[in-house]
DNA sequence: AAAATCTCTATAGTCACTATAGAGTCAAGT
DNA sequence: ACTTGACTCTATAGTGACTATAGAGATTTT
């Protein structure tokens, strides 16, 4: 049972690109290929890709899917590390979720600020996000990649 | 009162090449330079600049910000544009974290099923990550950058 | 004068893709 | 046999908001 690109992408929701895109990051194996030099996939690689993108769909990065991928293909392993990965992970989850809370009560603060339809010029949103009073002293960023 | 990109840099809690971005990206204005050609900020550049840090605090795009730069240099326009787009960005927020809400009981419910330190064969996380229960079919993602 | 610090421009890299160009392959219809 | 269309191939550039680097020039400190 060997299928083609496009119907391994239907298969796994992915577009077909980002499956050449894995192939170059070392996340699925190079395929065989066939008279025409076209990709030929089998059950292996199916399973592959639905593990890696359930993991993308986890937020999961590439290099950390890829600890996952290395773990998986020595079976043999103690699971330790794996427990230590998703630990980690959501752990950023979660710091990722209370950085966004906060900043949504800084959002919804500034929207009272605007008592209905006036002049750019006094508008209070524009105003509170130019001198704001929330944070100590300035406005340094604390921002996390999502 | 002229300071030079270095000490803007101290004062908006943001690196001198991120000034130098802002500038190239239409978000400051091309300042006056010195005789050896060095760029010089007064008062206007160093609040415009602050307005920008505290709208990526916020987790704003710069073509979100750009915006509100655009309202803010009209001051005799109608700010309901500016309610608009705040509006549009909490609720951007909101979404973005019941996503991250939705995924982290994801991982949590992944992290019981591995029942202690086992060979990785048999652990439960991983299993789980290959074929899930959670989603109706199969694992489509449904990402939203962040 | 020399050394240290700051600034300049230009270019490439990050991440996980997305988009495009131009050529080759294959199955179906005429 | 020929054309059409759908699919695939490689290679390259673009996204967003920066970060990192190289190599040169300006200014300040010693
Ligand atoms: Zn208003
Ligand atoms: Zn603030
Ligand atoms: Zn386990
Ligand atoms: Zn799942």
């Amino acid at each position: 049972m060997e299928i083609r690109i496009g119907d391994l992408a239907k298969r796994s929701g992915c577009e077909v690109v980002t499956i050449r895109y894995y192939e170059k990051e070392g996340l699925l194996p190079k395929p065989a290929r066939s008279g025409g030099n076209f990709r030929l996939y089998g059950e292996a690689h199916i399973e592959r890709l639905q593990f890696i993108r359930h993991c993308r769909s986890l937020d999961m990065t590439l290099s950390e899917i890829r600890a996952l991928l290395g773990l998986r293909d020595n079976p043999m392993q103690d699971c330790g590390e794996v427990n230590t990965l998703l630990e980690a992970h959501i752990q950023q989850v979660e710091m990722r979720v209370s950085a966004l809370l906060q900043l949504k009560r800084h959002l919804v603060d500034l929207r009272e600020k605007c008592s209905g339809s006036r002049s750019v010029e006094a508008c209070g949103i524009l105003q509170g996000l130019g001198n704001c009073n929330y944070h100590g002293e300035s406005a340094t960023n604390s921002q996390t990649s999502g």
